[in-house]
DNA sequence: CGCAACATTGAGACCAGTCAAGCAAAGTGG
DNA sequence: CCACTTTGCTTGACTGGTCTCAATGTTGCG
């Protein structure tokens, strides 16, 4: 696997939502010359927790998630990332979260002094970059709100229609199928269950007709309405 | 109360630490000029959600809640917001997100658009609300943490912990005694339990010897390691 | 004082965690 | 090609922590 490729925007699938969309073509160039395409593999770590954070990304393809490890070797998954959102933390001094592929991926990845240098030369990257963090801080919003739902049953209900929104390639109506690029285990992490739990809730989702099961990731979506009834 | 006043920076106790203190003096005056200092009371509203979002404050004095409201009616509390933070959401089109007055408060507004310009003719300003919006997201996967934190017991020494940090006025060490500005219910909604139980849990921490309680909302923490072995 | 809001405490039910076993799919090596 | 391992998923029985329901205390305010 080639693991440093020089960026080429012509082809790149995120080009129109990326932060880097906010640059003029000349200045998002310069922005390339200065960062290089990576790929990851599954399970790959792209940033570990403790790093200095000298470089930032963008995922271009695959999911990635971000996460903490506790004292007890516990580890929390905080955030998730799809493609067109950024990787790594633009801000802190040092990284406090691992980063880690949940699918092969690929990444351009910027030194962050330059892409920082950028930004104060350029002020609608600046305002680009605010409003991403925006909505990362809404999605991470979103993500308590997922958490803090009481039953387990709700919250495994309310995932699976938040990734059949993610998995919707159109805004305007979400996908009726898709597969859960998530194992049962950081289903579990995500949403601070434990994997049996999660494996009953899907079972009784499945009875309930709600859904159907394709292999152990395929999901179908079969009574949307009950499923929202369920997610609360 | 008087309620649109003038904002004066000298006087003001958060200008250290608050994002204009990126500014030059000249320009943080000038953006003074545009904006005005308002009082809250306890429990008032600040920004409705669904409100078109045309303003942004930053909060000099008391504390803020940041909350969703379900179709239940169930309100969930997903940021708290202290002096010096920044209240409403700079980029959304429209708040997504109630906020409201905890304690009797005090913010300086601004209307959004010359905020924005200010920013984007201020690289410095611009680049501090970055590393503002990053500090927040951090907060916000902090809450996931305390949140997915399996017992109550945990859950509620850590908040303790949170507020014995934010109520200090020195970042070096923490306050001792303190006042949480919440209610049992607000406690509740943040932790994602019950009223019941988050008394329970006070009792407990109490009579365990970690904490006193001083009427209903005073804290003072007796053993500060026992509370950070119970916070996990 | 008396009311209203908030907080505490108790008893019982229920949901999710723990422990443990069995199953399925994919890869490994003889 | 087939045993064997590994990894991930499912299911069951049991335990325990938290919610629910209900009653009692406490605080603050008119």
């Amino acid at each position: 696997m080639s693991n440093a490729a020089p960026i080429v925007c012509d082809s790149c699938p995120v080009a129109d939502r990326a932060v880097c969309s906010a640059l003029a073509e000349g200045d998002r160039d310069e922005l390339a010359r200065m960062g290089h395409h990576r790929r990851y593999a599954r399970g790959e770590t792209i940033v570990a927790a403790g790093d200095a954070a000298t470089l930032c990304a963008t995922l271009t393809r695959g999911a990635a998630k971000m996460s903490t490890i506790d004292r007890d070797g516990t580890e929390r998954i905080v955030a998730l990332v799809h493609p067109a959102g950024m990787l790594g933390q633009l801000f802190a001094p040092t990284a406090t979260l691992h980063v880690t592929a949940l699918t092969d991926s690929e990444a351009c990845v910027f030194p962050r002094a330059d892409f920082a240098a950028m930004a104060d030369a350029r002020p609608a990257l600046a305002r680009r970059l605010l409003t991403e963090v925006g909505r990362e801080l809404d999605e991470s919003r979103g993500l308590i709100d997922l958490i803090s739902k009481r039953q387990a049953r709700s919250r495994v209900a309310a995932l699976i229609l938040a990734f059949s929104r993610a998995a919707s390639p159109a805004p305007c109506h979400d996908a009726a199928a898709f597969d859960l690029p998530l194992t049962r285990g950081e289903i579990a992490q995500l949403l601070g269950l434990t994997i049996e739990t999660v494996s009953r809730m899907l079972t009784a989702l499945e009875s309930a007709g709600m859904i159907a099961r394709r292999g152990s990731h395929g999901i179908a979506i079969l009574d949307r309405g009950a499923l929202e009834a369920t997610a609360g």
